[in-house]
RNA sequence: GGGGAUGUAGCUCAAUUGGUUAGAGUGCCGGCCUGUCACGCCGGAGGUUGCGGGUUCAAGUCCCGUCAUCCUCGCCA
């Protein structure tokens, strides 16, 4: 056996207690902090477990020039502190480390920020440097949540048999969803791989082959443009069970959550779940995820506007549209200026304005106070829920969505602004029943609402004979097997129960525009597994990074994953993506376009290019 | 693809109406200090005001373009 280094640790810097008194230590850390006082020097010393003091007399210290973030080997006799010079906002604040050698196993140039806890830097240089900024407690902290949270619900999983399988990265291309990240094929000139933007088709593959309970940490990817909750790449907890129905799924997934809250953080997570469908959500709280911590709920107001003399309420409603209100309470001190900001809300969501109304018995104030019937205010303030003293704020619309969506996220809003929403309160959420398809004007086409894959609440899906180029079609009245697990106001994942008869499979292709052809060629297999004994199965995934972030309280995602990309879906740290070499280009068959060469001419003639 | 915000010392920020040599805090370096832990005191170094162009006697400041980062609408089965 090899003999150990002599240099190697004997605690780490977050171990040392008074019960250590006397025994002989040696430290490996950072160099935190530095403090001379002549004739004796404290160094705090870190690592991932902490900070411990080390006191070095002057014989000791001699003329060694100690920098931030030096690495260290320190050998020294651990000594119990007097009374008055304890620490108490350290863990090791009760002793410190007599040095009697003090070795340098690594320099550090002067980082570009200083490695503390509460870091006032911006994003480009922290990403920049992202090892030195996993080097603070606070991003160290994160990922070690990360992990054992994770790691508790693959407990969970397979406490309930569940087998955990990968799935290819490089697959192949889907024709619906978001935009694919290809791989060239050096083997298949002019062919390409895609990364999957989910393994779902793979597991339901698992089904048919009888793995019955599958689950998987699985990296996705999609080709979209970013958000503070949304990666290029990012993390579910894939699952897919055979022989089961929605309340089967719910109740495996519960229990999971039940486990995991409990076992990484302590949390009761309440149970059971509620349910609520789609159109309920959406009526009550004019969105399809919900924040439930708080009321203030949407109200339809569309039988008092159609008789209204307000010509933008009635003609809404005579449009075909809605109108819609809610009250916040006591919000009748909000001024002008603020109102304004709130209806800068509901335009960026399309809305052409916000009305409001402050009510009261003789007919309150604001500008909807005159189109208040004579007496009419009680009336109105039944409708609403309001009292003297709140604030009633409306829209109209001829399109529903417009109305529905535009209040909704202006009720998140307020309730963000009113710290309605408490941060370590956890409300889960089920909705259920949404539409199979989806109209997109621009292609002019129906969409599947959730995947291609959800099977429709009704097996027979109308038999045909509906014309599929019109959006008015009663195909949009089809119901779906899917649902969300929702959690304040964010969607943690979807899933649904899944399609698994081949001609029910062919028929939701044929709506979606995919022709026979096409069926075969980008779907065959998938066919052809359904027609060789497919199980009834069901699943589920729930993005990890969200959820992560949630239970830290965070609403960016950025720092529960190690080497995130930026907005533009750079790598700021290796500087990804980049250009690669001609024959690594020749090697996989791929010809960069006279556009693409000249725009990387223009940046990499720019001084900014290098900077 | 659209909208908004930001860009000045290593870092966080300031700089009046366009006007003298672009300042402060912090960090860093040097000196002093034997109980600090946000140590203290004295001194010092440190700037292509993101980049390019324009207006002007004069631009950190005004105009045009561009790049980067963040937030966001569209997009994300």
């Amino acid at each position: 056996m090899t003999e150990r280094a002599g240099w190697q640790r004997t605690h780490t810097c977050g171990a040392l207690r008074a019960s250590d008194e006397g025994s002989q230590v040696v430290l490996n850390g950072w160099v935190a902090a530095r403090r001379d006082h002549g004739g004796i020097y404290f160094l705090d010393l870190r690592d991932r477990y902490g900070v411990t003091q080390v006191v070095l007399a002057e014989e000791v210290a001699g003329d060694l020039k100690l920098a931030p973030e030096d690495v260290l080997c320190v050998r020294g006799t651990v000594r119990k502190r007097e009374e008055r010079n304890i620490n108490p906002n350290r863990e090791t604040g009760e002793v410190e480390l007599v040095a009697e050698s003090v070795e340098m196993l690594s320099g550090s140039k002067l980082p570009p920020f200083e490695i503390i806890d509460d870091l006032d830097t911006g994003v480009e240089l922290r990403l920049k440097h992202r090892f030195l900024d996993l080097r603070r407690a606070p991003l160290q902290q994160n990922l070690v949540h990360r992990s054992r949270f994770i790691n508790a619900m693959r407990r969970a999983f397979e406490a309930q048999d569940f087998v955990e399988v990968e799935t290819p990265i490089l697959t192949k291309a889907t024709p619906e969803g978001a935009r694919d990240y290809l791989v060239p094929s050096r083997v298949h000139p002019g062919e390409f791989y895609a990364l999957p933007q989910s393994p779902q088709i793979f597991k339901q593959l698992l089904m048919v082959s009888g793995l019955d309970r599958y689950f998987q940490v699985a990296r996705c990817f999609r080709d979209e443009d970013l958000r503070a909750d949304r990666q290029p790449e990012f993390t579910q907890l894939d699952m897919e069970m055979s022989f089961v129905e929605e309340e089967d799924v719910f109740a495996s997934w519960e229990q999971v959550l039940i486990d995991t809250f409990k076992d990484s953080m302590g949390y009761d997570v309440p149970t059971p779940i509620p349910r609520m469908p789609y159109k309920e959500a959406m009526e009550r709280f004019g969105i399809d995820k919900p924040d439930l911590r708080f009321e203030m709920e949407l109200v339809a107001l569309d039988d008092w506007a159609r008789a209204s003399d307000f010509q933008v309420f009635s003609g809404a409603v005579e449009a075909g549209g809605r109108v819609m209100g809610l009250t916040v309470k006591e919000g009748g001190s909000l001024s002008r200026k603020e109102i304004t900001a709130l209806e800068d809300v509901v335009k960026t969501y399309g809305a052409k304005g916000l009305a409001f109304w402050k009510p009261a018995l003789d007919g309150g104030a604001g500008p909807l106070a005159r189109f208040v019937p004579e007496g009419g205010a009680q009336e109105l303030m039944e409708l609403l829920g309001a009292t003297e003293g709140d604030l009633c704020l409306f829209v109209a619309d001829p399109r529903e969505r417009v109305v529905q969506r535009s209040l909704g996220e202006l009720r998140v809003h307020l309730g963000k602004q009113l710290g309605l929403t408490e941060p370590s309160e956890f409300r889960f959420l089920w909705v259920t029943h949404f539409p199979l398809f989806e109209w997109d004007d621009e292609a002019g086409r129906w969409f599947s609402t959730h995947h291609p894959f959800t099977a429709p609440a009704d097996w027979e899906l109308g038999g045909g004979g509906f014309d599929l180029s019109d959006p008015d079609s009663p195909i949009g009245d089809q119901m779906s097997r899917s649902y969300d697990l929702v959690m304040n106001g964010w969607e943690l994942g979807s899933g649904s129960v899944r399609i698994h008869r081949a001609d029910v499979q062919q028929r939701v292709f044929e709506v979606l525009g995919i022709g026979e052809e096409e069926q075969r060629q980008k779907f065959g297999f998938l066919l052809d597994a359904l027609s060789y004994g497919a199980p009834p199965h069901a699943g589920f995934a729930v993005g990890l990074d969200r959820l992560v972030a949630l239970t830290l309280g965070m609403d960016n995602i950025r720092d529960v994953i190690a080497f995130p990309k930026t907005a533009s879906a750079t790598d700021l740290m290796c500087d990804a993506p980049s250009t690669v070499e001609a024959y690594q280009l020749e090697d996989v068959h791929i010809d960069v376009s006279a556009r693409a060469k000249a725009a990387l001419e223009e940046a990499q003639s720019s001084p900014e290019a290098s900077s």
